[in-house]
RNA sequence: GCCGAUGUAGCUCAGUGGUAGAGCAAUCGAUUCGUAAUCGAUCGGUCGCGAGUUCAAAUCUCGCCAUCGGCUCCA
C-alpha cells in the first residue's frame, strides 16, 4: 500500500538524487565506455573464437559492439559475456595507445584475419593511426580516448542489455551482424539512477498508459498498426482537432474532404506509385490502368480541387486543409504503438502561393506550428531539422534550380525568425526539402511531428498554373504543411510527455463528481448534468463504493478535478474540491467551480 | 523485411510433462460510509493459432500470427 501510494505521487515529487552526466559532455565516461566496448569484443571472441569484429561506439547510455558470428548471440551468451568481462577487469590488464602506420596497421589486421576491420582502416584519413591494447592480448583501432587501466572500471556499473541483428555499415544489404547493447557508467549507484529512469520512462509509455486510459486499443483481427480509438481516447482526437480547426480557419485555411481511395493513376502523376509502390496496400483491380489504391497522401487529391478551376493571382495563397487519413503498408518490423501505423490521420493543408508569396507564407505556417508546440506545452521538447536533399542520391524528382530555390527559402525562414536547428542531408522528401519538428518520447527515441515543405515539383508534375496580373500564366509554388503531423503520433507523444495526466482542457474526463453516500447522489448527477450543459466533461460516480474507494479510481483514471459531495455540500449548495495536481482546495459553491473549470479550459490552464 | 525475446481470465501475474490458479476488475448481495482499496458470494480461460512427439502437453519440437527491444525503411 505504501508503494502505491508513493508511485501514485506526481512527478514533480520525485526528482532524482542522483545528476547522470551526459556521455557527449563526459570524457571520463567516453572513456569509461570505449574501454568498456574493448573488454567485451575480447570478452566475445575469447568465448565465441569464430566471432570477427566490426564496429563499438559509445552511445548515450552505453556502447554497442557489433560482431559477425555464426550463431546468433542468445540472452544466456550475454550472461556468459558478461561474467568474463568482470575476469578481464579484475586482472587489472593496462590500456596502451599505440601509434603506427597505415601499413603496420595493415599487416596487423591481416595477421588477426579481420576483413571488417580493414575496410575501417580505410575509412580512417589520418596517420598515424591508433590502436589500442588490453594488455598483450587483445588490440581494436580506435581513436580513443581510454582508461588507462581496466581496473578503473567498476564491474557493477557496467550491464549487458540486449542484442539487435544490425547490418554492415547501415546497409540492409550487406551482411548482418549482432550488436550487443550495454550500459555503462562511473559508479554502481550511476547505474541504478539510469535503471530507474528506465523503469519511470516504462510507466509513461503510450502503449501501457493507453491501455491503462482506455484511449485506444488494437485487435488482431483487425490488424497490426491499426488503432482503434475508443470514446475516451476520440474525445482527445476530437478536443485536438477542433483546436487547430479553429487556428486554420482564423489564419484563412478552408477545410476540404477528399476520397480515401483513388485511381492508381494519381499517383503515378504525383510520382509516388513508381517510388512508393511497395509502401502502398496492395491495389484493387486487377489491371493497373484500372486499378485502385488506398490513399497514401492527401497532396495529389487537393492538386484535384486546385485543378478544378481556372485559379486568378488574385485567389492565391489557396489554403485546403484536411484531416486526412492515409494508409501505408509499413514494414512489420516498424509497427509500434500509436508513433508508428499503417493507418493515421495528417492535419495535412496544401497551400497554393505565387513565388512572391512563399516567403511570407512558410512565415506564417512556422509560425502556427510553433503556437501550436506551446499550447501543446511541447516546447522544451523539439528540435528544428532542415531536411535537405542528399545531393549525391537520385532518389529526388526535379530540377536543381527548383530544389535550390526551395532549399533556400527554408534558410530563410529560419533565419529570419533566428531558430534553433540542424541540417539532416537527405531527409528531404522525394519532391521538395523540409523544416521538420522532431520530438523525443519517453525512451528519447526521436520522432518526427509537424513538418514544412517547399514544393516546386509537384506543380510541375501536375501542371499547375494561376492566372498572373499580367494576364499570363504562372506556375505557382506548394507548400504541404502539417503541424501535428499525425494525430496519432501526436496523442502517443502526449500522453508520454504528460505521463497520462493531460492538461484539462485536453483530459477525457474533465471532472468527477463524488457523493460521499447515497443521499447525496442525486445532487451530483444534477450538478453533472449542469456543468455538461455548461461544456463541461463531468460525471457523476454512482458506484455504492466509500469515497476514499471514489477518489481512488478517480485518480487512476487520472481525472483531473474531483469534487466531493457531502451532506454540508448539499446543504450549502456547494463543492468540496480535490485536484489531482494540488490535492484538496476546499469546500466553494457550484456556480463558482463552475465557472472556474471554465475560464481554466477555455485559457488551456489547470483548475 | 532482418536478429533476439515474449504471448496463461478484461488487467497484472503464478504455474516446466500428470485434474488450469491468485489479486484486481465484472456481476449479485449486505453495508450508507468524508478525501487513494468495506465485507461476502458468484461469474470468468480454444493456456496466441496450427501441426508433431508422448499413455499424457500451458509445459517438449516445428511452422504461423501478434507484441516488445534493435537494424533497415519512413511521402
Amino acid at each position: 500500500m505504501v508503494q502505491q501510494m508513493s508511485s501514485a505521487q506526481s512527478p514533480a515529487q520525485q526528482q532524482p538524487k542522483i545528476q547522470l552526466p551526459r556521455t557527449s559532455e563526459s570524457e571520463t565516461l567516453k572513456k569509461i565506455r570505449h574501454t568498456a566496448s574493448h573488454i567485451m569484443a575480447m570478452a566475445v571472441q575469447k568465448l565465441f573464437p569464430k566471432a570477427q569484429v566490426t564496429i563499438g561506439p559509445w552511445i548515450e547510455n552505453g556502447f554497442y559492439y557489433d560482431f559477425d558470428n555464426p550463431e546468433p548471440f542468445t540472452e544466456k551468451d550475454l550472461k556468459a559475456i558478461q561474467k568474463e568481462m568482470v575476469k578481464i577487469i579484475n586482472r587489472k590488464l593496462p590500456v596502451i595507445r599505440e601509434e603506427v602506420s597505415r601499413e603496420e596497421a595493415q599487416r596487423r589486421i591481416k595477421a588477426i584475419n579481420e576483413p571488417y576491420k580493414l575496410e575501417i582502416l580505410d575509412d580512417i584519413k589520418q596517420e598515424p593511426i591508433t590502436i589500442y591494447h588490453l594488455g598483450d592480448e587483445w588490440w581494436d583501432l580506435c581513436a580513443g580516448p581510454h582508461l588507462e587501466n581496466t581496473s578503473e572500471l567498476s564491474p557493477k556499473a557496467i550491464e549487458l542489455e540486449s542484442v539487435a541483428g544490425a547490418y554492415w555499415r547501415g546497409d540492409e544489404t550487406k551482411a548482418q551482424l549482432q550488436r550487443i547493447y550495454a550500459t555503462a557508467w562511473e559508479s554502481p549507484e550511476q547505474l541504478a539512477e539510469y535503471k530507474r529512469r528506465k523503469e519511470e520512462a516504462l510507466r509513461r509509455d503510450h502503449r501501457k498508459l493507453g491501455k491503462e486510459l482506455g484511449l485506444f486499443v488494437f485487435s488482431d483481427d483487425v490488424g497490426p498498426g491499426l488503432p482503434l480509438w475508443t470514446p475516451k481516447g476520440t474525445i482527445l482526437r476530437s478536443v485536438l482537432e477542433d483546436f487547430l480547426k479553429q487556428e486554420q480557419i482564423n489564419r484563412g485555411y478552408q477545410p476540404v474532404v477528399t476520397p480515401h481511395i483513388s485511381r492508381v493513376e494519381l499517383f503515378k502523376i504525383s510520382g509516388h506509385w513508381q517510388k512508393y509502390k511497395d509502401d502502398l496496400f496492395p491495389m484493387m483491380g486487377e489491371k493497373e490502368e484500372e486499378g485502385f489504391v488506398l490513399k497514401a497522401m492527401n497532396c495529389p487529391f487537393h492538386i484535384q480541387i486546385y485543378k478544378s478551376e481556372l485559379r486568378s493571382y488574385r485567389e492565391l495563397p489557396l489554403r485546403l486543409a484536411e484531416f486526412g487519413t492515409v494508409y501505408r503498408y509499413e514494414q512489420s518490423g516498424e509497427l509500434g504503438g500509436l508513433t508508428r501505423v499503417r493507418g493515421f490521420t495528417q492535419d495535412d493543408a496544401h497551400l497554393f502561393v505565387t513565388p512572391e508569396q512563399l516567403d511570407s507564407e512558410f512565415l506564417n505556417v512556422v509560425d502556427l506550428i510553433l503556437s501550436v508546440i506551446k499550447s501543446l506545452r511541447l516546447d522544451q521538447n523539439f528540435k528544428a531539422r532542415l531536411s535537405f536533399r542528399d545531393p549525391t542520391s537520385d532518389k529526388y524528382i526535379g530540377s536543381d534550380d527548383a530544389w535550390n530555390k526551395a532549399e533556400n527559402a527554408i534558410r530563410r525562414a529560419v533565419e529570419t525568425l533566428g531558430m534553433d536547428h540542424f541540417e539532416g542531408i537527405g531527409e528531404a522528401a522525394f519532391y521538395g526539402p523540409k523544416l521538420d519538428f522532431i520530438v523525443k518520447d519517453a525512451l528519447e527515441r526521436e520522432w518526427q511531428l509537424g513538418t514544412v515543405q517547399v514544393d516546386y515539383n509537384l506543380p510541375e508534375r501536375f501542371d499547375l498554373e494561376y492566372v498572373a496580373e499580367d494576364g499570363t500564366r504562372k506556375r505557382p509554388v506548394m507548400i504541404h504543411r502539417a503541424p501535428f503531423g499525425s494525430l496519432e503520433r501526436l496523442i502517443g507523444i502526449l500522453i508520454e510527455e504528460y505521463a497520462g495526466d493531460f492538461p484539462l482542457w485536453l483530459a477525457p474526463a474533465q471532472v468527477r463528481l463524488l457523493p460521499v453516500s447515497e443521499a447525496q447522489q442525486d445532487f451530483a448527477m444534477n450538478v453533472a448534468t449542469k456543468m455538461r450543459a455548461g461544456g463541461i466533461r463531468a460525471a457523476a460516480d454512482t458506484s455504492n463504493e466509500r469515497l476514499g474507494k471514489l477518489i481512488r479510481n478517480a485518480e487512476k483514471e487520472k481525472i483531473p478535478v474531483m469534487a466531493v459531495v457531502g451532506a454540508k455540500e448539499v446543504e450549502a449548495n456547494s463543492l468540496s474540491i480535490r485536484t489531482r495536481a494540488a490535492g484538496e482546495l476546499g469546500v466553494m459553491p457550484v456556480d463558482d467551480v463552475l465557472h472556474k473549470i471554465k475560464d481554466a479550459i477555455a485559457n488551456h490552464d489547470n483548475f
